[in-house]
DNA sequence: AGCGTAGGTTCAATAAGGAAACCATCCCCA
DNA sequence: TGGGGATGGTTTCCTTATTGAACCTACGCT
């Protein structure tokens, strides 16, 4: 399957893979979090190559999760911004960072400890349910066909795909299978 | 930089990346969550090539994210099922889930919906401080040196790297910070 | 004129991914 | 005793992506 095939599926993972889903990519995030914006400082701190390099900032720019931003003129220079798009990413970057803490530290800890401004304290990421505030887990998450549910193939197993062909009734003569 | 030499750095988003940093991999955990568990099922769903999806699947039972289970014998088969290691990856995809619901759902909606066993009300997750259970906002997010800090590559630029050396002074008193 | 800086592009060699076919077990059935 | 099907892969060949090194451009400085 190619990759720009992705985008196009009726999934959500599917098409934030097609933005995010590189390797490469989530390192420049990661700095884009710890505000870093030029290429030659990306470049640095990376160790990615600069084709490389400039062939993501170019799509991350094309899919507005960063804007290319004048910081001087006269040598007219660029640095990338995070849009409001790659804002929202913060919750993605931040549970891998916690994966990583919890599951990947070595044995003398994790690398960063992140601290709560409005609190003060350290303090890790929790994921909550929005309606009733407790604590996600996947064993208390029931997955349910939404509207823009197309394909058969991206839904869950236990969803019966003859819930889709009930939505197409224009069959008259029940072909044979 | 070579990929084996991800997972030696220093900071915990390239050690993740490491081990699920790939497009493929994310698609393949996306439906272990959605109870996916055999070789046939992920390659018709996913589309993925056999040998791509041998290789992934192998390399996450060699990263404890998936155990081979055997489910029959006799001809004895195999499937995969996520490790607690696995499953503390759901935040990371539930994550990557609401964001593709957010900025890259078509006008028909999203392709799926959640729902909370425990209140029964349809969700979207949310990330709050373990302290003080606010939503997390990345401008009252700070990043400080944690113990598992080395090479000054991984730290944000705002931190001087003259921190790193100060810990170096062999100190004969006071061991415990 | 010559050097430095920032932000790239070009090019040849190597690694990874894709499509299709093939292989290995074991079972069932005639 | 020899198919045929199910499952879970591997092999082969070809195309695409990535790497590393060098090069380019526009400007400013001395």
């Amino acid at each position: 399957m190619r990759w720009n095939k992705l985008e196009d599926e009726a999934c959500s993972v599917a098409r934030t893979v097609s933005v995010i889903g590189d390797r490469w990519t989530l390192l420049i995030l990661r700095d884009c979090f710890l505000r870093v914006r030029r290429f030659e400082e990306f470049q640095a701190r990376l160790g990615v190559t600069r084709p490389i390099l400039a062939s993501r900032l170019r799509k991350l720019v094309k899919d507005f999760v960063l804007a290319k931003v004048p910081y001087q003129e006269r040598p007219l220079r660029y640095e990338y911004r995070l849009t409001q798009k790659g804002l929202d990413l913060y919750p993605i970057v931040m549970s891998i960072v916690h994966w990583g803490d919890v599951h990947m530290a070595g044995r003398k800890g994790r690398p960063l400890l992140h601290q709560h401004v409005n609190c003060g304290k350290t303090f890790d990421p929790v994921m909550i349910c929005s309606a009733c505030g407790e604590p996600l887990s996947p064993k208390h998450v029931h997955v349910q066909r939404g509207p823009g549910a197309t394909s058969p193939r991206h839904l869950p197993p236990h969803l019966p795909v003859a819930e889709a062909k009930r939505q197409r009734p224009a069959r008259s003569s029940r072909s044979q299978h």
